[in-house]
DNA sequence: CGAAAAATTGCAGATACCGCAAAAGTTCTG
DNA sequence: CAGAACTTTTGCGGTATCTGCAATTTTTCG
């Protein structure tokens, strides 16, 4: 599928990992405020001329990891038996990204905390995750038959998956953690399939 | 309910709505590449100096203005009678939202293509929006007497309503205008209502 | 009025960002 | 494999962003 590749193409993949590694990498480590793209640059071993043909800012290449789960995640449902009902795929992906065990937290928490502390790399972060969105909705347009130009559909599935796991991060990630990630992603899923109704009263 | 305000802090209210109007108005005029601080500090009749003051980068204050607009919706919410149903609240909200008549629908249409044509407003509106998104929660939280720290509810609630409404924007501006959108806006409001099942097949 | 508090401004300096053209590297073709 | 064609990397130069600091002006309050 991902054939094909010749050694300048392979060569410019591996520079902007490079990159986006070493950005967040340094991010986290140093605090963002620290980080220059000279040193990124250097990081990766190049000059910082070239830092700025792969990425336009410095926030744009520290959340650009988040591209490539979106891919693997993308990929992931793809693979899913095409006739298993979109819900239950999405579901499933998304739970089995989530890295078990106290080192995997720690470097979520990691990120999360150098993400929040800086307007800016969240702004970007949400842009990163918007063209997730958008390839996901791809997916689950040729999935399920519908027209991404035209419905709703593909959209709010998409959008609605993303905005259950990312809910359930913010909120594991706040407070002390009374549920554990994955109950909360579960729940957040079905409170959606089962349209939102008002709790309680 | 907004009373007690003295001279300054209208005055920087002021300021700051002089900055961002004039930052969104020379945005669309001109392109976003050709807005420089100093021109929108001219227009404001302010110093450069005093823009950083205000907004900490060109796009920020280029969105700012769907701030006031989140703040007025909120309003709209908090204004419903207390024993409507959530859901019912908010569709009546953005559906008021929407202006109507060709001016309008121009404004909205310049404004778009003015932040898709730029990833760094995009990413700058995206966080806007986010960040109504969270006001949103609060006061959606108030009405259903659910916790935001703890509960996953009203932010689904919120980001739903809100995906829905973007979503209609998204569709209603890129291609040609096959449903109103009102009618998207609806369309949208009542499929993730219904729990987003699977369409035909 | 006069003192305290807050906002505006200019200045200086570090850094980001982008266009351009030269240099270096990769691929293609005979 | 030689060398043409194409792509990427790099340095340079210039403009603009953004921030800290200290002086100045404006607003508030007793």
């Amino acid at each position: 599928m991902t054939a094909e590749v010749g050694l300048r193409e392979r060569k410019k993949a591996a520079t902007r990992a490079a990159l986006a590694g070493a950005a967040n990498r340094l991010a986290v480590e140093l605090g963002v405020e620290h980080v220059t793209v000279e040193a990124i640059a250097a990081a990766a071993d190049v000059s910082p001329r070239t830092f700025h043909n792969y990425f336009s800012s410095r926030e744009e290449a520290i959340v650009a990891s988040i591209i490539d789960w979106a891919e693997r995640l993308t990929d992931d449902i793809e693979a899913r038996p095409a006739d298993e009902p979109i819900w239950d795929s999405l579901l499933a992906v998304f739970m089995e990204s989530v890295e078990d065990g106290a080192a995997a937290h720690a470097r979520m928490m990691a990120q999360i905390e150098m993400v929040l502390a800086h307007p800016s790399v969240i702004a970007n972060q949400l842009a990163a995750l918007d063209t997730m969105r958008r390839r996901f909705a791809e997916a689950i347009a040729v999935r399920t038959g519908t027209d991404t130009a035209r419905d709703l559909y593909p959209h709010l599935i998409a959008g609605a998956a993303g905005l259950a796991f990312k809910t359930a991060v913010d909120i594991w990630a706040s407070g002390p953690p009374e549920r554990s990630l994955h109950e909360l992603v579960a729940d957040g899923f079905a409170q959606i399939r089962a349209g939102l109704p008002q709790p309680g009263r």
